[in-house]
DNA sequence: CCTAACCTTTACGTGAATGGCAAGGTTCGG
DNA sequence: CCGAACCTTGCCATTCACGTAAAGGTTAGG
């Protein structure tokens, strides 16, 4: 099936469309995103069809749940992600040099970003959740005045109405 | 100052700048909301001026929740929310009946929209936390070359590269 | 009563993120 | 070597979510 040549698998590259079938894009957009700078086939083609590997599946799944799931914009994504231009210059970089402490400061630069993209993420997720708190809030009102009507099956005038349920005109 | 005439606090209505203002919006997205039937003013002045109430604000907050922090569309928000006239329709049926069981049902239908809302605020954070895993696993993997550097500070012939870093050209 | 500062509706403009199509080149199984 | 199915670039069209401006009416303070 896939020839083990000699040093690992060499992990076969998927043309396009078979990588927006896997990962639930069109190719448009991953072009689109290739013309943003914020991402690059692994290769082309003799005949200069895009190439991916299991590396650019990777980077745009992560860049559509930023985008579907978290909802930043697409020049938003570029910083967080940093661009393949940097990318590519970061990766010359770390094989060029053979200095330790080099290599060290690059890995650390990485893993800063991808704490910046975290932090990202987590305030995110304090956003929705001060949200849903809010939410909870007006379930609670609505739940005592559920409570109310239980105590009381009916009352003839009620003393003042529901959260968002202004039954009582009082000017308009 | 604000006059207390006799049953409780008028609560003054806000003209829409001032709405924008304090909720950090534009006249222009909340005539847009409105337009979309996402809410309506709880009243017109004498001039047809849009005058707004401490509910609309809630109303209007949320809303600004769900587009700017979730990220919802506003199609989306619509759904969510359930559009002005439903919200009127119900006031109405509230305000109409003195059924005890009838505004039981009333208040449950609002309750089970309020869960709908925060479901869909989880399921949107457990994908944000899903994607934080990934980052999370990335950062390991760095974090794991990293400690192997440390480990033999020059190394001859790295046997193989860090994730994001492939410094073995193999095929490219 | 006047006027500045606000409001109204209507309508056209804009940027982001695609969709869609055309014209032509590439791949690949048969 | 051929055709179907895919790919390329290029470009225009569209949807969403507003911004902006015009033309005119309203409000509120002095």
């Amino acid at each position: 099936m896939t020839q083990t040549k000699e040093p690992a698998v060499p992990a076969r590259l998927l043309k396009i469309q078979e990588v927006a079938a896997e990962l639930g894009l069109t190719p448009r957009r991953i072009r689109y995103y290739e013309e943003l700078g914020l991402l690059r086939p692994a290769a082309r083609s003799e005949g200069d069809y895009r190439l991916y590997d299991a590396d650019d599946l990777e980077r745009l799944s992560f860049i559509k749940g930023l985008r579907d799931d978290a909802g930043f914009g697409l020049a938003e994504i570029g910083q967080l992600l940093e661009d393949e231009v940097a990318r590519a210059r970061n990766r010359e970089r770390y094989r060029a040099t053979e200095s330790a402490p080099e290599r060290r400061a690059i890995l650390d630069d990485a893993v800063d970003r991808i704490d910046r993209q975290v932090t990202s993420l987590r305030d995110k997720i304090g956003r929705l959740e001060a949200m849903i708190q809010e939410a909870d809030a007006r379930r609670a009102h609505l739940l005592a005045h559920r409570a109310e009507i239980d105590g009381q099956p009916v009352d003839p005038h009620d003393p003042d109405a529901v959260a968002g349920f202004r039954t009582t005109p009082s000017d308009r």
